[in-house]
DNA sequence: GATTTCTTGTCATAATATTGACATAAAGAC
DNA sequence: GTCTTTATGTCAATATTATGACAAGAAATC
């Protein structure tokens, strides 16, 4: 791939993604940009010209098939893959994540690591709490797709680190702080407060 | 205020806010647009931008107080006052979200929502878990400022048109749909699937 | 206190992103 | 089968966002 697409058509991505499907479901087999723009919210233009960085999907006077439309996001996203995951960290959002549902897209949750005793060997639903001391030596033997950083901000850095020196392909880190990783790394940082804060923002003007 | 400030702006602002807490921790008192260009990975020039929308915080051949400008960043932001929240979901991310820590910078969770007779009268945390049924009750005699969506997808809209109705103020929205508000509510979604996705497609390119 | 260095606030320029326009081709109507 | 309608893919125009440049003011140096 590495087609150089910008940021701005990426992050629109998952958003066709999930329109579409909600349009499956409901059983609509066939859309045009300007429905499609109706129901999303960008522009009928913005969105052929979106689809266009990667490839020609649609037909004049038709529009989109839906079934083929969501097929081509879905490869375009990589969702037909499987992926591994680990979550460090079992506080309450690690335990939200690790029994999200992520595995219905093919993002599987291997393991939870943390460094409390009374934590160490039990279950999140079932998926294994493990020592955060054998991280390294989990990792030399498991391949790791995303690793999710669910830590206390201050160890953030320090197991992003640890992360990166065993390999990990990307990280998605919910720590509410930045961190940095080697370039090799895909970096995805979701803070919560920035989003609150946001809102306020909002409340405010 | 409503100085019209483009979202681009207002989504770096939390960061701003990060970043001068960190320094402020670190006992740094003084700052150019140059150091911070350095830190936040945001252009000298940006920086300089970013602040002139709301004030001129700086000086000339100083920089600026990291005291004054980080005050004055909260301000914008709207952290110097309090806020009330409640919850929609009492599941895990309800949970999760209910015991992040967020009273800290002055958002504070009044009550959890939920319709499962297993949790209502329990608590989370410390905090009340009550019958969805009395949403509207509860929200005729405490104000809300904010109301989190963790709830399943397919009750989120009509959970999003209850507390239209009912006056919330704004509505930070977890569940992956999209859901629609009248103009006077303000919205923000969190979508961690798309998050996820993001980084699936980064992985891939 | 004069001189040099630093650094802001602001404006001009450049780069990105979005929207509008339209030629072209397929679908649908008759 | 012809004509009208629909709707794509693409390019040009516009709008938005970020960067670069610099005059002017304050701090630091000597």
């Amino acid at each position: 791939m590495d087609k150089n697409i910008s940021m701005a058509v990426i992050r629109r991505l998952p958003k066709y993604h999930r329109c579409l499907n909600d349009m499956l479901e409901r059983g609509i087999h066939r859309i045009s940009s300007k429905d499609l723009s109706d129901v999303i919210g960008f522009s009928a233009s913005q969105i052929r010209q979106d689809f266009n960085n990667f490839g020609a999907f649609g037909q004049q006077g038709y529009g989109y098939n839906v079934e083929e439309l969501f097929f081509e996001i879905s490869e375009i996203i990589g969702l037909s893959k499987q992926y591994h995951m680990v979550i460090i960290g079992a506080g309450n959002l690690g335990g939200a994540l690790a029994n999200y549902g992520f595995e219905k897209l093919g993002f599987n949750v291997d393991a939870i690591f943390d460094n409390d005793p009374e934590k160490i060997g039990k279950k999140l639903g079932n998926i294994d709490i493990l020592d955060i001391n054998i991280l390294e030596t989990y990792m030399s033997k498991n391949p790791v797709d995303i690793a999710v950083i669910a830590t206390p901000s201050s160890i953030a850095q320090n197991i992003a680190d640890r992360l990166s020196i065993s390999m990990a392909r990307s990280i998605w880190n919910f720590a509410p702080t930045d961190i940095s990783v080697p370039d090799e790394v895909k970096l995805e940082s979701v803070h919560l407060v920035d989003s609150l804060m946001t809102l306020a923002y909002l409340l405010n003007d």
